[in-house]
DNA sequence: CTTGAACCTCAAGTTACTTGAGGTTCTAGG
DNA sequence: CCTAGAACCTCAAGTAACTTGAGGTTCAAG
């Protein structure tokens, strides 16, 4: 199948699956005579791989390795597990800002609804609220 | 004061002071005769209403206008909730999106130390697992 | 055989900074 | 007064993970 395809089934961009190829997460593609790349089932699968690995949210970098650990048969495969649980880690950490982001967020329409009735910038309490530091950004 | 005190009671590095100066969010600041900057009060003032809305994860380009509607008295402060709520709305689905997202990788660890009994890469067969496309990443 | 879609490469842009190199200025102690 | 070292300066490049653009080639259908 040409790039095309394959970045369609695999629900990716075309310029995103060369650039896959470029940094080493799929191998690099057989040609046709004119230069176009050509792609088996194998890469869709490689592909979907990485694709989701990228759902995921790891780096490059980590999909990069896991990757590595599905290709080499002596790297066990609680190895990926580890990984997996370490970026667990990372995501429940970032949930748990942006829990406390959206609530800032809230209380500060809020409050601009409520305090603010449309006046000028520099009379306005909520924007002068928003130099002053608060404890739970 | 200087610009590592003012960092400092900031909040941030010298390096992003700078460049909050070189982007535009902090007006060009006075120097010494030897060159180094120097602030005064309202320069910190304005500093950390522009860490504020990045703490607020704003981008550099809103909280442009923001500090711009801040200083301009003709644009009402309802324009800063306008931006305020649909950068919240940004906010919910990218929590949304990393709720999913936690629960999948909780269930991703969790098959695999059910299933995955340190066995070689490619046998596991959560390895497997991550080439096939859910419907719930 | 032509035409237009799809492909190619290479370079630069994006976001919000951080890091590094190489050099200058300030400040406190002697 | 002088010196050491901390803090400052500028400019360039690096980071993640792509996207966008320019300028040109190849493929497939009619």
């Amino acid at each position: 199948m040409t790039i095309g395809v394959l970045a369609e089934r695999a629900g990716c961009s075309v310029p995103t699956v060369r650039y896959y190829e470029e940094v080493g997460l799929l191998p690099t593609a057989d040609r046709k005579p004119g230069g176009h790349r050509v792609y088996g089932d194998d890469a869709l699968q490689r592909l979907l791989f990485v694709k989701r690995c990228r759902d995921f949210d790891f780096p490059i970098d980590q999909v990069r390795t896991l990757a590595q650990v599905m290709e080499d048969s002596d790297r066990s495969c609680t190895e990926v597990r580890d990984l997996a649980a370490s970026h667990l880690a990372n995501v429940k950490a970032k949930m748990a800002e942006l829990a406390a982001l959206q609530e800032s967020l809230e209380r500060f329409v809020d409050s601009c609804n409520a305090d603010c009735l449309g006046g000028p910038g520099p009379q306005c309490a909520v924007i002068e609220d928003l130099t002053v530091p608060r404890c739970c950004a």
